[in-house]
DNA sequence: GTCTATATACAGATAGAC
DNA sequence: GTCTATCTGTATATAGAC
């Protein structure tokens, strides 16, 4: 992996460890065993580094969760893949990257602020799809369904973060197999 | 309101706007009209304040929760006075105090992080107690649709910040509504 | 209880050599 | 592409006067 690449992973795994301002420059640069004027170099500012990160992780996102689901037809299936990716996150004691973000959007820039948006659109939107032509048991249609899962996947990985003995995002699982 | 008082409400809405590296105590000392110094005979370090403004935090909630519900005997209703709760920290542009803390939980102390814990613990055990005795229509557990009630109502407020045409906490509360 | 003054460390960012 | 060196500003924190 280049330099560019290394800057690029160290600071999308800081983040999802500790927001925005958890990290320097300097951390960058002594973790990816260059200076910090280098990191400089690939990307002149923070804002510059933070904007490409969400869009790498954006697109990896979006590309593992469509190769995991590549032969799913069910709604269920599909959802769990979602999860399941969240529970990864979790096993890493990683945030999801724009979770992190988004719990400090009102300091972020207008691009980032964006990016971040853009993010959980996608998956608003990849869930809404996934459950499209599918029966509900439940008394909510599935652009509701959609808001509760993201809510509470969301919601579960920070929680089961702190809560270390009390999976939420095992709870989310269940519900989601009785529910479709 | 005294110094103290002061310095601590507006520690507590700037955590809930950006986090714990969002601020300092020279914001602090400007917002509440005295030096950093000051800030700082109140609290000797950062990590006493914090600690100090979550117990704070977490006592006021709960007060609030009970107030709002001292009449109340329904599950659905407690449960809807608790959404309210977040519905307000949305309409103020706030996260949950602890709900900000809980997503950068790796950074912080052994203090911070129990008390940011306690806070969860002690919600889920309200949940779990305004559940109780309540017939429920969905294949869940009491404990189960406590957890997906606490998970849900975290994600959705840090998301309706996010995407500000969607309401997540508005599905919340239907879904509460219509599961019990 | 609040101040001035200061210590020490670190932030983001840039100039210019190699 | 990476470096040294540095600018300017800010961070947490403390000593000691009033």
């Amino acid at each position: 992996m280049d330099t560019r690449d290394k800057i690029l992973k160290i600071s999308t795994e800081l983040i999802r460890k500790g927001g925005y301002n958890s990290f320097s420059f300097r951390d960058l640069a002594q973790k990816s065993g260059v200076k910090s004027s280098s990191v400089h170099y690939y990307f002149p500012t923070k804002s510059d580094l933070v904007v490409e990160l969400i869009k790498n992780y954006e697109k990896s996102f979006f590309e593992k969760l469509e190769y995991d689901t590549r032969a799913e037809v069910s709604a269920s299936k599909k959802v769990l893949a979602l999860i399941k990716m969240y529970q990864v996150s979790l096993e890493n004691d990683l945030n999801c990257l724009c979770g992190a973000l988004a719990s400090e959007i009102e300091l972020l820039s207008k691009k980032e602020k964006l990016s971040v948006l853009s993010f959980f659109d996608k998956m608003q939107i990849w869930i809404i799809n996934a459950l499209k032509n599918q029966k509900l048991s439940s008394g909510l249609d599935s652009s509701e369904l959609a808001s509760i899962v993201m809510s509470s996947l969301n919601g579960a990985l920070v929680l089961d973060k702190v809560q270390k003995s009390k999976s939420k995002l095992v709870t989310v699982k269940k519900f989601v197999e009785i529910s479709f």
